[in-house]
RNA sequence: GCGGCUGUAGUCUAGCCUGGUUAGGACUCGAGCCUUCCAAGCUCGUAACCCGGGUUCAAAUCCCGGCGGCCGCACCA
């Protein structure tokens, strides 16, 4: 089955990767030190562009609902919750490596191939036993196979002064499981029923092997995260459904897939498309429609996503049916975040692992119930660097390129820029109060530095929607000139004025 | 992690082959002049040879090692 290329090398990525440096908006972390492949760092636009997405995200999904409580978990954990959760042993890749043709196999997978026998479990000493034992070769040409090598994607540290066993512990691979450890304290003090949500923001750690292509595979990254709780019996009891029923969006199911038609999709409604049972669960079904409705609300096109469900193989080990949202970027459809059904799996593993109850008692039906949990997962770099993308422009005056990049006003690193036409006659000091004035309530840039033109141009760059001009008319009338960054087009408007223009294009969160 | 290519200011690059330059240019950035609205012009300025060894009187240049980057393989909850 072919799976759509990871390969980017595209001139539009190359721009906008190339604007975000050049721009200082993201770049590479520490870079006058060695060694920091997979870490970016946000400059002072990334992180108003970041800060505006995840403001705009906890708003929607937390602070908007009456079902969602938000939490803050912690980075560095015991390792107790990474084996209830599954990924000691899965984040454990055993390689090996054939001496002839360099290529890598995972010797766990070898081994269950050959010898029809499941390793699950057993220490890589004894895979690595087995190996020898039957000497194994490499599938596609019998070389010789190197010894197991483990990978752990996991980042390992240690807790107090002695670093032995005991004192082990991980950087969280996910967010997602303090919400599970945390799931009765923070239940209990929310006072919420089920069904009911629980959101999180923050960072994760991966070690990549091979960490590439920019934000979208880092070792460092910032996920937003909700863990949706539902009664077992009630998946289908969705009574807020009806909210996205019409969401119309491009949908490449199993079947399509199992057909080989990867990167078809056919456009239907969240709605019918559970009607017809493409989507397991009602309750899957209403985040699929959230999820597209909030990525809309911040500027992505939706022409431009499409849903696309994991096929079986594709599954991880705690999830029963994951849908991804995918972006079509230029080098393919490709994932952009996920929504997966968790099913009981993850309480249950923590109630095994820790001794603790982690069932709720349901008033309703009076029994004692481990809920079933549905996780939209966002990843916000890789999301940032998308809307990037999908705002990028270039508008060609006098044979000169000129960047546009048309974020929604709502995720632009500033609400407005203020300009004196000049710096003579008191328009700077004017222009210096006006800025001032505006900053009580929003994100101002001033400038003063060059042509009027370049300032302009300075801004579109990094997406700021408006620009206000003090001009010698604002010292006669208390007027400026307000420009749209998407059509270059001015209006003369009184200074009192600019507050409600700039809302008008901007929803305030936060 | 393996293979191929590659590394000069914030960005793009000249110079490298054939060792000796105050390492040049353009854009950006900063100061100033000019300018009554879209990267104009002028003056001045800041800023670079990835790191470490070696060869040599002399290394951006040649050799070795390291580190980074891109591409391919592999990996990817």
């Amino acid at each position: 089955m072919a799976k759509p290329k990871d390969k980017i090398e595209d001139s539009l990525y190359t721009k906008v990767v190339n604007l975000c440096v050049r721009r200082g908006m993201i770049f590479p972390s520490c870079d006058i030190y060695a060694g920091t492949g997979g870490f970016f760092d946000y400059g002072p636009a990334g992180v108003e562009i970041k800060r505006r997405v995840e403001a705009s995200w906890w708003n929607y999904f937390v602070r908007q609902r009456e079902d969602m409580a938000g939490m803050e978990g912690c980075i560095v954990n015991p390792p107790g919750v990474w084996k209830a959760s599954g990924h000691v042993e899965s984040f454990n890749d055993p390689l090996v490596e054939c001496s002839k043709c360099k290529k890598r196999f995972r010797a766990d997978h070898l081994v269950e191939g050959a010898l029809k026998i499941s390793v699950d479990g057993l220490p890589l000493s004894k895979v690595q036993e087995l190996m020898k034992q039957h000497k194994i070769v490499c599938p596609d040409d019998k070389g010789e196979l190197s010894e197991i090598k483990s990978f752990n994607l996991m980042f390992k540290t240690h807790i107090g002064a002695v670093a032995d066993e005991t004192s082990e512990a991980y950087l969280r691979p996910e967010t997602a499981q303090l919400i599970f450890t945390d799931f009765k304290t923070v239940q209990m003090a929310s006072r919420k029923q089920l069904p009911f949500g629980i959101a999180q923001v923050g960072k994760s750690f991966r070690n990549e092997i091979a960490p590439r292509n920019f934000v979208f595979r880092c070792r460092e990254f910032s996920q937003m995260e909700i863990e949706y709780f539902i009664h077992p019996k009630k998946l289908d009891d969705c009574p807020l459904f009806d909210g996205v029923k019409n969401v119309l969006i491009g949908m490449c199911t199993q079947a399509m897939q199992a057909k080989g038609e990867n990167d078809k999709a056919e456009v239907i409604s969240i709605g019918d498309a559970y009607a017809k049972k493409v989507i397991g669960t009602r309750w899957h079904a209403y985040w699929l429609g959230a999820v597209i409705e909030w990525l809309a609300s911040v500027g992505l096109r939706k022409e431009n996503l499409r849903l696309r469900q994991h096929t079986k193989d594709e599954l991880s080990h705690y999830s029963s049916e994951t849908w991804d949202v995918e972006y079509k970027y230029s080098w393919g459809w490709k994932e952009l975040m996920g929504i997966a059904n968790r099913g009981n799996f993850d309480l249950s593993q923590h109630s095994k692992f820790s001794g603790k109850d982690m069932s709720l008692f349901d008033e309703e039906t009076k029994e004692k119930v481990i809920p079933f949990v549905i996780e939209p997962s966002f990843g916000l770099d890789r999301l940032i660097f998308t809307l990037l993308l999908d705002a990028y422009s270039e508008r060609v005056e006098k044979e000169e390129t000129r960047i546009v990049l048309q974020l929604d006003a709502s995720v632009a690193p500033a609400d407005v820029a203020v300009f004196p036409l000049m710096k003579k006659d008191g328009l700077a000091e004017k222009a210096d109060s006006v800025a001032k004035e505006l900053r009580k309530s929003f994100v101002v840039i001033y400038d003063e530095a060059g042509s009027i033109g370049k300032r302009y141009a300075r801004v579109d760059e990094i997406g700021v929607k408006w620009a206000v001009t003090i001009d010698y008319d604002t010292l006669e009338d208390g007027t400026v000139t307000i420009r749209d960054r998407d059509t270059s087009q001015q209006e003369r408007i009184k200074l009192d004025e600019i507050p409600v223009r700039i809302r008008k294009s901007t929803r305030s969160f936060g």
